[in-house]
DNA sequence: AAACCGTATTAAGCGGGTTAGTACAGTTGA
DNA sequence: TCAACTGTACTAACCCGCTTAATACGGTTT
């Protein structure tokens, strides 16, 4: 469900977080769906519980879950805030990456037509996925 | 000439290290240039000469500047080498940005006249500066 | 010789990230 | 009720990358 990379230069918390954003924005948690213990993905993940609950405590400062002391975490149920707030970020690294272009000295024509060609192969490759959903059973509801 | 920003995450040999390629990209530093030895740019900067040694020798090893000792450091004289590195790079980053577009669902549409519409705001801003270029006869400051 | 230059090395400190261990309270199901 | 979960909280220790500090050495310039 999680994958960790140790080549990235991020903190494995801040892996995690944007990862479980991931999961969240592809539809494969769902809102209020229940997220793995903290004991149970940090076994999984074969890191530290404290790692996991510091990622599971600022994604509820971010309101992206819920934690129920006793019961579990669970994903929030406002994915367009989620949406919304990623696409800030998201604008805000293309202004970014748009000065670059112009430093480098990339012509407007040529950027966007490679932004044109980029964009077709990507969305092409990445389908949304249609949520494989875990095992059927005793989840939570 | 140089700034640290303390607020970025990057470590201050990194900053460094891309503000010297920014200054040769933008041809404020010349090919062949002498840069600020390793002493006075630490005095100037107020961090330490081990410091801006490290920044120094990366850069060197990337064959961006090359030292002579007892004479000084230079700026290398490939600027087109420094472009089409910068470029991989932002082709590379790009594409990671396309991604993030693709998984938010923003419409290539949307997406390419943003693109459109910043680059224009972008470009007319930051116009390529007629190269101050320090005084003749004294080295940098 | 003096004042620069880059290079090199060792030691220390700092801070963020991570681990380890423990403890406590709420929930759940047998 | 008891056992096994859950999240929460806290302290101590550790690692590691970054940075500082203090030297020392050899080349260049005037």
């Amino acid at each position: 469900m999680i994958n960790l990379d140790h080549r990235d230069r991020r903190p494995l918390y801040m892996q995690i977080i944007s990862q479980i954003e991931d999961l969240a924005l592809h539809g494969v948690l769902q809102p209020g769906q229940q997220l793995p213990s903290l004991r149970s993905l940090a076994m999984d993940l074969s890191i530290n519980p404290n790692t996991i609950q510091r990622a599971y405590m600022e994604l509820e400062s971010k309101g992206v879950i819920y934690s129920v002391p006793g019961k579990g975490s669970f994903l929030g149920s406002d994915r367009e805030k989620l949406i919304s707030g990623r696409r800030e970020a998201f604008y805000k690294d293309l202004a970014e990456l748009i000065k670059m272009a112009v430093a480098l000295q990339i012509e407007k024509a040529d950027f966007l037509a490679a932004c044109d060609r980029l964009y077709s192969s990507i969305s092409s490759i990445s389908s949304i996925p249609s949520i494989p959903s875990m095992k059927a059973g005793e989840t939570n509801d």
